[in-house]
Parts: structure tokens; sequence; C-alpha cells
DNA sequence: TGTATTAGCCTGTATATACAACTAATGTAA
DNA sequence: TTACATTAGTTGTATATACAGGCTAATACA
């Protein structure tokens, strides 16, 4: 595809990312100091130092002088940082979560479904439906596809201990997402799982998120409207977390 | 308060964040090259390429090897890219934009609001309320109150000509923003503003911009569900304007 | 043994230098 | 005029070097 070769701090970005997505690089794990990459590699110090310094700026890594560099720990904050597991963000209000699993299964894609994920209608796509609770109340409807082949042992978790976010984080961080947020009157089926009363409407979330230009998954994510609001923040705000810890 | 300086490729870009910030430098503007940094500033290439090569990085500024360096113009790409003026997303579909204004006054705060903005109840602030429309069909209805010491000369703007969104990133680019997404039914003004049917949800944003640390705007913007969504990319699509343009 | 010092490794910053690639403007030859 | 080459200014990358400052563990010393 690209003709020329990527400049070298730039290839050092991408074999480290790599080793971050495909798990050789675990959170909290320690990777090559500047000097080793310098031995590793061939590279200068300052080559080596422009890639650990722009992968710490992208929340990749966390550095500390003195100590050495770090993978992030993507629990806590991930560079999809907008992007919270509802589980984390219930239990960090100080409210109890739990979660009611209505379907798991593994499916062919409708026409519909196929051509939304971009994927041919052999393919085999997991689908699961789940209610969110925040202290018994739901608080969101999950309603989500996820590709096989990415995630073969999906249908075998047991999604009332780890959320469907949570699970697919962990196998990779997932680097790429696109949120399209609506207000929506809800189906009956779905005011009724939500417990919603009639013509209350609805908050939904339809989200895709990619890892390395793949698209992973697909899913609709349905808040009452008078018991959920999205919070962004955008700006220097969002920077600030590199220098506060 | 902080003791010890910055350093200096900090301090540079910082300087010339405020001569964005108070005006100095306008988007779409030259500013100095990496040469002429060193001329001034008396340090070495290597950190005024820093320095600038971060900015760039964090979308104040656009560079092109050959060109130049120039001010970001974000009317179109802002480093608060998800918040668009709502006449330019209307006109890039293809769309003709127009807007009906309802009041356009000077105010004292409620106690409400004066919470709400962190001022005190003596101080004065400029209330507007418009509609936004797409092809004459409502699609907006702002409700926006600034302070009056940021931009004296709000009462006085024709905003059927350019809409407060725009005319306040003209004074100085607003560089921190939270925003409050929730899905509400709308009161029967809004509803008959909006040409919305009976109990049909509304989205609605409610949004608080700073300039410097300090709150400038506080605004309530409703949307009919069944004819706006708020699209959100994350991750590392949004670094690649970098590199396209 | 306990304490202070030192050595060594880490990141962070800063400089000087070099070459490559791109662009616009200019000069030159056909 | 046209086409091509040159030149100067810009960013982009890469290296070598240096020093500062944070941290840890080994060492030296009392």
């Amino acid at each position: 595809m690209q003709d020329k070769q990527l400049p070298r701090y730039q290839q050092l970005k991408e074999l480290i990312i790599n080793k971050i997505s495909n798990g050789d690089l675990k959170p909290l794990e320690r990777v090559p100091s500047e000097n080793q990459l310098v031995k590793m590699t061939g590279v200068s110090r300052m080559t080596a130092n422009r890639a650990l310094r722009e992968l710490n700026n992208e929340g990749y890594l966390d550095r500390k002088a003195g100590i050495g560099s770090f993978v992030s720990d993507f629990k806590v904050n991930s560079h999809l940082f907008e992007i919270k597991s509802i589980a984390d963000e219930i239990t960090s209000r100080g409210s109890t979560y739990s979660s009611e699993i209505l379907e798991q299964s593994l499916i062919q894609p409708s026409n519909d479904l196929s051509r939304k994920m971009k994927i041919n209608t052999t393919s085999q796509i997991f689908h699961i439906q789940m209610v969110h609770f925040e202290d018994s109340i739901p608080i969101q409807f999950e309603d989500r596809y996820v590709k096989r082949d990415f995630a073969p042992d999906f249908i075998k978790q047991d999604f009332s201990e780890i959320t469907p976010s949570a699970y697919l984080s962990s196998i990779s961080p997932l680097n790429e997402a696109e949120q399209v947020v609506s207000a929506i009157t809800p189906s009956l089926s779905i005011s009724e799982l939500l417990q919603m009363k009639k013509d209350k409407p609805c908050l939904l979330i339809t989200r895709k998120t990619w890892v390395r230009k793949v698209l992973v998954t697909y899913g609709k994510f349905y808040h009452p409207g008078d018991r959920y609001e999205l919070l962004g923040n955008y700006g220097p705000i969002m920077r600030k977390k590199l220098s506060n810890k």
C-alpha cells in the first residue's frame, strides 16, 4: 500500500502499539526504556524519546522520570476515554451495578446488519441483549453485535460478571469509535424493559468501534431520558490528565 | 503560583496560544517560522520545532512543509471540533440556512442562572433566543446566555447574519467546553417553536464554554428528536486530519 | 547495625548539526 | 513564450551530545 517507508519514530510507535494490541505488552507492564530501544533498534535516543513521548501524549503509555515507561491501564484511563464502561460509571457514582442478560447467541447477519457492519451474510456474528441496572433501576438496554473472528470466546463469557464493553477492551484496546446520539420514542418492548412511563423519551446511542481499521462491534444503547445524561468535556480539559498524574 | 519556570518549548507554545486567544493571531494567519522563532527568542531550532509541532498536533496550527505554519481555521476544524456551528452544518449538507430571532436583550441573572454561571446577581448578562432552520424546517431552538464583559457588543450584532456561536468564536477562540446531552419531552412552547408533533422527544444539549478558564456562555440547544442526530468520532480518526490536508 | 553517600538508570529538556522533501519564485535556455 | 533548472525558505526527520532531576539500589562509612 504505502510505497515509502514510515519515519523511524513512527515505526517504533507502531511496533509498541502492536505489542499492546496483541497482548505481548499488557497494561501496567514495563516497556523498553529509551536507551534499551537505542540498543535494540539502532536509532538515536532522541527518536526513541520522541516515539515514547508521543505514545505518552496519546495515552498509550504512562512515563515517569527516574522510573520508566509503562503501558497505560486502559480500564482507568483509556485513550477512548469518552466511552466509559456503564458498570464503572455506576459504581463510581457509589451505586450498585447489576445486569440481566436477555439473549446471547451466534447468528447469521440479516442483510441490513451485514450492510451496516460491512461484512457478507455468511459471516457469523454474536448477538447480545442485556439490561444494565443502577440500584435495581434499569439505566441502559444494550443491543450489541460482535464479529465472531474478533472475539471467538465472546459467547462463552458470563456477562453478569464482566460487561461486553469491558470484555472487548480486555481482548484488545479499541482504538476508533463513532457514535451517534439521538432522542427517540422507544418501542413498547424497550419502554417496558427500561420500566419507563408511557410516551417518555429515550436517549439512543448508536456506536461502532474499530480495532486497527476493522469494525468489530456495532451496538445500540437505549437510556431512559429522565434517568441518563451524556457528558462530554472538550478542549484542554482532556489533556490535563498528562500533567496531573 | 508555579515556582519553577516552564520549559522553553512550553513557554513558546503558550506565547503563541495567547496570541491566538487575544486576537493578535487570527485564523489562517501565518505564524513565525521555526527559524524566525530561533532568531526572535534565541532557542534552538529543535525546540521551536517541538513547540510548533505540538501545537499542530493539538489542533492550534496547520503546518505544511515548504509553506509554513498557520493558525487553524476554527470555523472549519476547531480543536473543539465536536462543537460545530449549526449554520455551517446545515450549509455543508447543501441545505439553506435561515434563522428567526425571538429575543435579544440585556438582563440581570436570576438566582438560578447566576449560580449556574458562577457570577453574582449584579453582573449583567445577554440573553438570546432564536430558532435555526434548515430549508425552512426548524432544527434547533437556541436559548443562550453570554457574559456582558466578554462580548460587550453582543447585543448589537445581527444574528440573522452571523450565529451567536460564530460571533463568539470570532471574538476569541473558545478553548474549553462541557456539554450534557439528554432526551426530554419538550414544553409546549418549545414543541411549537420546533413545529414538532405532540409527545415527540427532544434532544437537549446543555453547553458551557470557557475562555482561559473563565465561563463565558451558557446555553440550551433543543433539537427535534426525529430531525437531528449528534455525531462524534473518537480515537485516531480525529488525529488524521493532520496528515490528510 | 544503621545511616549517609554514591553510582547508575530513568525521563525531560536543550542545543547544534545535517540532510531530505516540498513549494514558490526566479532565472535561463530553447 | 515555453520549458526547465536553480535557489531560497519552509517543514520533517535523524543523530550526537549534554546536563538536570527523579528514583533505586549498592556501597562506604561511622
